[in-house]
This record gives structure tokens, sequence and C-alpha cells, in this order.
DNA sequence: TATGGCACGC
DNA sequence: GACGTACGTGCCATAA
């Protein structure tokens, strides 16, 4: 078998992967994220390229040979942060668990410890790649030399042979040394010739292919400003050169056999994945460690109820209990409820859903809301079991929801993983019970359980039951608990009610303008396959961007990773060049409505009752806003009238009745008025100005009747920034600037309304601090991040600390806003029903009696949701449909 | 089946 | 040493 050599750069994948994740730390506080990194790519490595030889090689010593010639070597390099140095002893510590060679000279940087290895493996014609993020290292490809560069991320890497040097840069691999000796390296501290970039020291090596003939030939460069420099920094070029040439007789005793690997023990490699708690890697290992399959479990006494067996009843139908309802499909308005379990002080016991169904005392004490229940995601049992005719009461606590005040940022809150996180109980998740994807089997609802499904189902109550106390305690360590009892358990009981309500959408409706649009795309079709001359799949950006740029030769303004890009951003500045753009952002249009809006609608509309119903989801925004899915109805189109009128659909179910929808006015700046209690800003709310004309007035420095509308347009951007958290770039894209002048635009922004420049400082100094934000109502977004060395990281979780408590307090507000409407319809005998909420806007249905005095009470209870030192301001408007209620 | 590009709302 | 920029949902195409 021919010998395969596989070489990485330690110190550079480690950095790479240090960056690329966020700092993750394992349960005792050490940081991983460069060794899971690692780890990963190591793996990927062993998979892919089954190297019968492999070599780990680290840098050595902060003083190489290289400063003995220039001492700035490197001198601009911040030092590596500490949250990765301390990670390398790790890193040296896996490879001996994988049994791979790992080598480091002092004196020697891993360059030359690689360069010097490949040689003697290139002489042996040994098959060899480098892995590296180093650019530099392409110096060494050759026939059996390849490098692997990592781009993006940390498991992508791009492959170099000769071919693909040719093709990338025209060079042949020692040129690459000349390259960096015209352009230098900042990172490095390797100046280069001043002016000289790489597009520059591309076009002078294809000329005259080396530093030395370049300036051979320095009296043809005619550019005078290029010459000049290239004159003057003669020895900075030569020097720069030198530095970038890579060692390749370094004094290594390492012979190319020391580095033959031949597999890892997971006996070994097990421990250290343990160690740092990176179970997922664990699975792919295979270490059967990790596979706590229900019946390897301890099986668990559960007592299955039936109708009769009094005494048992009597036993699991009290007061507190832990309860769970088995619903299996994603979308529970259509699922089948598996059972129930119940835990409490008297035990465990199972019902099956013949049980529950047939058994009134049952269903009596689940809808008694005298006998308090703990539960895992209430408004899935409750909507589900409503589905069925059965109704739930009584729901003191919900471990779903208090998991996810407590962590709002997690993304994972199935029953097993806070079982784990809250008590470190073990219990199986449905994805191991069930399977997933194409293998997920659900057990038939009409057929008895096996017992394996039955103990899973029973488990769930159990560790609901046991997490519950932990979860509470924590709440109220949290400052929560008044959130969590009075705002967020209330309000599923709300969305509940919603959901199950559902809104009436007429199909005929969609039918019609379903047909009027495909006659309307087919014509575009048609124009487009004519002006491209070809037909092609407009839908495909990849096949889209062949005819734009490849065919037709427009200009490429922006490219994405897999090649061009095709937005509507790009497309509107192509758009005066050549006629098919235009039909092109047309049809993307027209086809938006059609596949998403009317075809998507179309497939949910429950054919009984001509209503969709969605989910609102309550644990996903980590700011505390909803999220709708299935259909997703806070999406519906609005700014563009051909979409606009999809809510002409929309209509009342009822006879007699129209829609209503009241939206605050502004609530996001109004609440950052409050907030940071700018004296200006809370003089235009109490004045009722039109906020993004005051802006302008102040930022620009003119009256109200100066106000161009490119300065209110550009005030509207800022104030949405502001509102959003984007950053200087994301300003300057959606203004179509460049980020200088965004930037300046945010500073005259903080200048015009000094106390909100005071708020964004503070709020991020506290976040620094104890590290999390809070809201008005104390929902609380923890911040790991805002202490990075990393810039991004940092930058993104500043900006998230000085958006997260508007966006967030603008949430509570409106929560608590559809709480107290649903207690005032209540407490007034109306009908009218709250149907939908679209994050600053509720929807009603309104009986025509009640119209009078629900365009009053609305708007009344929305603006007193809370007390803000600024009013809050709801516009109201009503019609028989959706599309009248603007 | 997973991922990327794109587009809709707020 | 790298670099990517409110969020969430859902469609389509494409690669794996």
């Amino acid at each position: 078998m021919s010998n395969k050599l596989i070489i990485m750069d330690g110190n550079s994948i480690a950095f790479r992967a240090f960056y690329a994740l966020p700092l993750l730390n394992n349960d005792k506080g050490v940081y991983t994220n460069a060794i899971y990194g690692f780890t990963t790519i190591l793996l990927k490595i062993i998979e892919e390229e089954q190297p019968t030889h492999l070599l780990v090689a680290f840098d050595a010593g902060k003083v190489t040979f290289r400063h003995k010639d220039f001492k700035e070597y490197k001198g601009k390099r911040q030092k590596t942060p500490s949250e990765l140095s301390e990670q390398f002893p790790l890193i040296r510590k896996l490879l001996d668990s994988f049994s791979i060679k790992h080598f480091e000279l002092e004196g020697y940087e891993a360059d030359d410890i690689i360069g010097t290895m490949t040689k003697e493996a290139d002489q042996e014609k040994w098959s060899t790649k480098v892995y590296t993020g180093d650019k530099d290292m392409l110096q060494l490809v050759s026939d059996h030399v390849h490098v692997a560069l990592t781009r993006k991320g940390i498991s992508e890497v791009e492959y170099y042979d000769l071919d693909k040097l040719d093709e990338k840069y025209q060079l042949k691999p020692e040129q690459i040394i000349d390259l960096k000796g015209l352009m230098g390296d900042t990172s490095d501290n390797i100046p280069g010739v001043p002016g000289v970039g790489e597009k520059t020291a591309l076009k002078l090596l294809h000329q005259y292919e080396t530093v030395e003939k370049v300036y051979e030939h320095i009296e043809e460069v005619t550019a005078k400003k290029l010459k000049e420099n290239l004159v003057n920094y003669r020895d900075d070029a030569f020097l720069s050169k030198a530095l970038a040439t890579i060692e390749r007789g370094a004094p290594i005793e390492l012979k190319l056999e020391d580095t033959v690997y031949e597999g890892y023990d997971k006996e070994k490699v097990v421990p250290f994945f343990k160690e740092m708690a990176f179970g997922s890697l664990l699975e792919r290992v295979g270490a059967e460690v990790a596979e706590l399959k229900e019946e390897d479990m301890e099986e668990i006494v559960v007592q299955t109820l039936t109708v009769d067996d009094q005494e048992l009843l009597k036993q699991a139908l009290i007061s507190p209990s832990a309860l769970h309802a088995e619903v299996t499909e994603e979308n529970y308005h259509k699922s089948p409820v598996l059972g129930l379990s119940i835990r409490n002080k008297n035990g465990l016991f199972f019902v099956s859903n013949p049980t529950v169904q047939e058994s009134k005392d049952i269903q009596q004490w689940l809808k008694d809301r005298g006998q308090e229940k703990w539960i895992y995601d209430a408004k899935r049992a409750e909507v589900a079991l409503s589905w069925l005719g059965i109704e739930l009461e009584g729901v003191h606590f919900d471990t779903y929801l208090a998991a996810y005040l407590l962590d709002p940022s997690d993304s994972d809150y199935t029953a097993d993983s806070i079982a784990k996180k809250y008590t470190g109980l073990t219990i199986s998740s449905d994805e191991q019970v069930y399977g997933k994807g194409a293998k997920r089997t659900l057990p038939n609802p009409e057929e008895e359980l096996e017992e394996q499904v039955i103990q899973h189902i029973a488990r769930k109550a159990d560790s609901i039951y046991i997490v519950k106390e932990k979860l509470e305690e924590k709440l109220e360590e949290a400052e929560l608990s008044s959130l969590f009892f009075e705002l967020e358990q209330p309000l599923g009981r709300v969305l509940a009610k919603m959901e199950l309500e559902g809104v009436k959408v007429e199909r005929k409706t969609l039918d019609d303008m379903g047909e009027e649009l495909a006659s309307r795309l087919d014509e575009l079709t048609k124009d487009i396959y004519e002006l491209a001359g070809t037909e092609f799949n407009i839908n495909s950006p990849k096949q889209l961007g062949e005819i734009l740029f490849d065919k037709l030769q427009l200009p490429v303004i922006k490219k994405t990773k897999t090649g061009y890009s095709t937005n509507a951003e790009v497309l509107e500045k192509l758009e005066p060049q050549h006629e098919i753009v235009g039909n092109i952002l047309h049809y993307r249009q027209l086809g938006k409505i059609q596949s998403t809006y009317i075809e998507g609608l179309k497939k949910v509309i429950m054919a009984k009752t001509s209503k969709v119903h969605t989910m609102f989801q309550q644990t996903i925004a980590a700011t505390g806003r909803l999220s709708s899915i299935d259909p997703n109805l806070q999406n519906i189109p609005i700014r563009l009238e051909e979409g606009r009128k999809l809510r002409k659909a929309f209509v009342p179910a009822q006879e007699g009745c129209v829609l209503l929808a009241a939206d605050y006015s502004q609530i996001e700046l109004r609440v950052l008025a409050h907030i940071s209690e700018d004296e200006g800003l809370i003089e235009a709310f109490k004045e009722d100005k039109d906020i993004h004309t005051k802006t302008a007035m102040d930022v620009f420095h003119v009256e109200e009747k100066d106000v161009t509308s490119l300065m209110r347009r550009h005030a509207k951007a800022v104030n949405f920034g502001i509102v959003y958290g984007i950053s200087d770039y994301g300003l300057s894209q959606s203004l179509n600037i460049t980020r200088k002048e965004a930037a300046s635009f945010i500073e005259r922004y903080f200048e015009s309304f000094p106390g909100v420049k005071k708020f964004m400082e503070d709020v991020v100094k506290q976040a620094k601090k104890d590290g999390y934000v809070t809201t008005l109502l104390h929902r609380r977004r923890y911040l790991p991040e805002i202490n990075s060395s990393n810039f991004n990281l940092r930058s993104f979780a500043e900006r998230t600390a000085m958006n997260t408590p508007i966006q967030g307090t603008a949430a509570d507000i409106i929560k608590k806003a559809m709480i107290d409407m649903a207690l005032k319809l209540e407490e007034k005998k109306l009908a009218s029903k709250l149907l939908l909420q679209v994050h600053d806007e509720l929807i009603f249905e309104v009986p025509k009696n009640e119209i009078d005095i629900m365009t009053k009470l609305v708007p009344e209870v929305m603006e007193a949701a809370v007390q803000l030192n600024v009013p809050l301001k709801v516009d109201v408007d009503y019609g028989d449909s959706w599309y009248d209620a603007k």
C-alpha cells in the first residue's frame, strides 16, 4: 500500500477553530472551542483521507531564527488570548489520546517543520497533504505535496495542487514567496512594498516571475508611484521575501516513518471526549456508552390506570402531580395523544388513550383547576387534548417555559435535555425511542403500546416531577418568578385559545389569485426565455447567474460562496442594463406569492372549517418575541400591493363579524425613550411627533419644513438600525452608502440624542459586569460573548446588549396586553375573539354590535398595559377582511 | 437529507 | 488570525 502523509499545522488550525466557534466551555468551566473545532477537523481528515502517516506540527518558543534578521517579525501581532493558549496543552492531550505524532522544535515555527518534512516526503514520492490556514504554505505545493487551506468556518477546505495554484494565481509554488515579498503580510508584520497589494504583485510576477527579475527590469515599470515605491523599498522587498521563505532543512531528528498512524483506540479517546463533554463527538466515534436505549435503562415501576380500578385512580389523581401527555406529531393540531403519564407522591402511572377517552374520573381531574398539575409544554397538551374534546386546567408549572426563561438563547428545550441540564437525570430522547427523519416510526394510536414506549412516556412525567423544584428555585434566584407565573404561563393559555380558534381563509379567493398569478408568471417566463435566448430554471440562482453574468455578460456586483449573487439588491442595480432583469425581479415577486403564500396556505387550510391554525412558538426567540409556524401568519405580505391583496382571503369566521387590527405605533422607539430617559426623544413622543421627521431634524440640524424625503428616509433607517441593533455595516447596506457615512450618521444620531448614547454605553457596561441584560419585566438574556477577545463575537454581543432590552420590553408589553385583553373580554362577556399577534399588532374577530366598544377598548387596554414615561399609542381599524383592516 | 440562496414580515 | 454582521419561517434548487 502506498504511503499517505497528512501534516496539520497545529497552531494555525487551532487559531482557526478558536475564532470560528463561540467560546464553548465544558461543565468545569474550561474553554474547549478550539479543541472541539480541532477535533472535528481531525476526525474529518481521518475519515476522508485515511492517512497512513499523520503529523501535527506546532510552533515552539517566541523567538525564531527569523527574528535575527528582522526583530519586528510578528511584532504587531496581538498576544494569543489566554482563552486559546490554555487550550493548547489539551490539544496535545487530544493527539496523544489518538496516538498521533506531534512535534515542535525550539526556535522554529510549525512552517519550517512542515517545510522540512514535506521535502523529505516529496523526495520519497509520498502522497502528502498539508492542512493549514496559512496561505504561505502554498509555496510547498509540488507533484506529491498538496495543500488544504481552511476557508470559512472550520470544516470547509480548499485543496491546492499545481493546477489549482495556476488556475487561481497563475503562479508556480516558489513564486508564492515572491508574492509575499512584494505585498507583505500585516499579520506577521512583514513589510513588503508599500502600495503593492495582491493585484499589483500578481501583475508584476506574471510579467517578471520573481522579485529579482522585477528589479532587473525596474526601468520598464511605467506607473510612476509604483516604480518609486519599488525603488525606495527594495531592501524591504528582499527582506520580506526572505522572511516568507519556509525553511526546508531544519535540524529535525524526526523520520518520516515516525509519523506512522495506525488508527486510534476508542478506549483512549472516549475518556478524553467525556472529560471535555463532547457529547456529539462521542456518537461520532461510535461510543456505545452514549447510547442509553430504553431497554438498557433500569425499568421503572409504572402502574397502568384502568377505568374501573378506583383504588389506583384515587392514588393517581391527586394534587400536585406531574402530568405528561405524549403528543407525537410536530403539529399538535393534528396529532394523536398516545397516552398520559402521571407522577406524584404515590408513584408513577400510565393512562392509555382509550382510557383517557373513557374515564370520566380522569377527564374530571384533568379539567379541575383545583388539581395542581406540573407539565412540560402545556400548550401542546392543552391543544391536542382539546381536539379530542378533553379539557385541561390547573396547570401551575410548565417546565418548558421555565427552561426558556432561564436561558432564552438555548436552542434545545426537549424534555430530556431539560432533565439533563437541571438535574443530571438521563432519560431517552424522542429521537432515540421513535427514530428520526425517514426512520421515524410512531406507534399506532389504535393499538396497545409497547412496554418500551410506556416506559418512555412515564419517564417524562417522572422527570418533570423531579426537575420542577429545581427550575422553580432557579426562577426565583434570577428574579424571573413573576414573569413566569404572571406573564409567560398565562400567555400560553391565551395562545392556546387563539390557535384553537384559528383564522378563516377563503380558498376561493386564493384559487382566483393563484390562477391569475399563474398566467402572469407564464407570460414573464416566456419573456425571460426570449430575452435570455434560451430556456432555463429561473428559480435556480445557479442557472440564473450563468445566464446573467456569463451569457449576457452583466457585471458581477456580488458573489456568494457558491457563485454569483442574484438577490434583489443586486438585480436592482443591474435593472437599467438589461430588460431581462426587471422581468426577473417581477417573476421573483410573483413567484414568492404563488409558492409560499397561495400554495403554502392552501395546503394548511383545514377542509372542514376553512380555517388555518397556526402554532405560536413561545420558546424560540431570545428577545422574548413569539414566532408563528405551520403556517407562519406573522409574515403575510403587506408592503407591496400585489402581495397585500392576499389579506383579502383572511376573513371573519362568523357571519356578522369584522376583523379588527390594532397596532402599537413606534413601540420600540417609545420603549427606548423610556429606558434611556432621553429628553428629546421623550418630548417628541409626548407631543406625538412624526418620529422619523423629528430624528431627521435633529440629526441634520434643519427645521421641520426643510426635512427632505431623503433625509427622512435616512433618519428612518437609523431608527430602524437602533431598534434592530444593526451595525454600521448593516446600515450602510440598507441605505446603499459607505460604511464610513453610515458610521457618521450613527455618530450624529448619538450627538442629537445624548440620553440614548448614555443608555447604550451603560447597558453594555452592565452586561459586561453581570453577563446578561434584562427587560422591563425582568426577562433576562445572557451574553457570554460580551467579554470575548474576538472582535466579531464581542461586537455582536454588544449590539445584542443594546437591542434586547428594547425589543424584549416591547415583547413584554404586547404579551401583557394580550393577557389583559383576554381577561377584559371574559369580564365584559364580549363575543369578540383575539386571533393573531404580529409582534406589535393584535388581530381580533369582532361581531358588528361590538365594533364601537372594541375600537375604544382595545387601544385603551393596549396603551395601559404598562406605564412608561412616554405615552403608548395604538392605531386601530377594522373591515370585512384583514386587507380592509388597515 | 442537509444546506444555501432568497424573500417575506417586524 | 480572521472578518461578518437584527431574527424567524418557508420555498426552491442542489449536493451529498
